[in-house]
DNA sequence: CCCGAATTGTCACCGTTCTGTCATGAGTAC
DNA sequence: GTACTCATGACAGAACGGTGACAATTCGGG
């Protein structure tokens, strides 16, 4: 696993380095905001760590700059300040989760791993899935079945995406809202519910009875292949 | 992939041509505008690395005389100036990226992939292609349907040939503008827009309802054959 | 077997964001 | 000068995501 560190101040720097690269992963650091996101553009890693409070280009920008250019790896915000407001700015501009200094190393790695397993399952599904009668094709974004295609929008597609990576396993409600909607945001359980009847008018030739996309009762979904 | 470097000095010459070459990559240096510039002209390049100063024809000139020429491989200017005026002018005259002096060359190296790689996928792609019951031809920049023959602009080709080169996934607003546009230049997303109307006009028998030229909200455009 | 609580399915509705379109104008090549 | 290409901003319309109300279903306990 391959992580960025973008952090001006040396003392840090050096410990989080020392830190991660004592776990076993392999670690890239850079200086500044601006060598920061080339870095992070030019080469792939699994995990940025990026802290908010750097001259010239800051972690908020920076952030907002990787995603605006697609880029979608997780990204873990570290900042001085423990305000409100600043931690919504973080999780606005794109980050994934957000540690307020001072902060234990105990709990820096809890969030590393807890990001790194979040995308593991999910990047792990095959560009097309057969179910039952219909394919999906993720790259494209659509469903056929019976010669029918419907495109998918963003979230359905990331829902059906993540009980594929699932493999048959019951999916609760609260980890759809985790990982597709992320670590902000948090819709009613009844978002999800819909998007499930959604999912179900293009995957179901009889949405009302369901033979793929099952209900668990008191826990959530799960895909029948 | 064939690399030019087109620099004066000896030792940077010499700095830059073996660096790449332990990369792998194949080289080729020049030492002054004017060789340069009749080498990126006559032989085939996938990347130039040009030296701002130079005497006689300095980089600028190099640069604005290829894009004049018509030669669209990305050109990365080095230049000892660190100054924002000087980033203008090179990125005016036509070049992708800029590197000011002294730049480490593990920097060099990110830049020169990054540029690479935003050609790779651009290139392969076929003299002629058919979508639906409409004919590209790239080479001479034409789309013809139901008889009818309709010119392509540049902007035009280059983004047909993109979305083409993505083989039915979605290409990111972003994309376009890297690849297309270059890596100054940032149009509004607006522009992107214009020019999809502007190939659906051709390419669509109902403009309104495309059928190949497909809308992904929130990402981009994804071409259907 | 029946009742009631909890959970899920469905629907209409609304605000936000994104896209399609157009008029306009700068810049450039012919 | 004229035609063409490209860029911009305003605006309207559409798609998407999210909510709350209510109906339907399930399940456990009397």
């Amino acid at each position: 696993m391959r992580i960025l560190i973008v952090e001006d101040e040396l003392p840090m720097r050096t410990a989080l380095v020392e830190t991660l690269k004592t776990e076993g992963y392999r670690v890239v650091a850079a200086h500044d905001g601006e060598s920061g996101l080339e870095l992070a553009c030019t080469e792939p890693f699994d995990l940025v760590l990026l802290d908010v409070m750097m001259p010239k280009l800051d972690g908020f920008a920076v952030c907002r700059e990787l995603r605006k250019r697609g880029r979608d790896m997780p990204v873990l915000m570290l900042t001085a300040k423990g305000g409100v407001d600043d931690r919504v700015t973080g999780l606005d501009s794109g980050a994934d989760d957000y540690l307020a200094k001072p902060f234990s190393l105990r709990e820096l790695l809890a969030r590393v791993r807890s990001l790194l397993r979040r995308r593991e399952r999910y990047a792990a599904v095959p560009d097309t899935l057969a179910i039952g009668a219909a394919t999906v094709d993720f790259a494209r974004r659509q469903l056929t079945r019976d010669g029918t295609t419907h495109a998918l929008s963003e979230k359905e597609t990331g829902m059906l995406r993540l009980l594929a990576a699932a493999r048959g396993a019951p999916v609760p409600r609260e980890t759809f809202l985790d990982v597709i909607w992320g670590y902000h945001a948090y819709p009613s359980t009844r978002t999800v519910d819909n998007f499930i009847a959604a999912l179900r008018a293009k995957l179901e030739p009889e949405p009302a009875n369901p033979r793929h996309l099952l209900t668990i009762r008191g826990t959530g979904y799960r895909l029948e292949i």
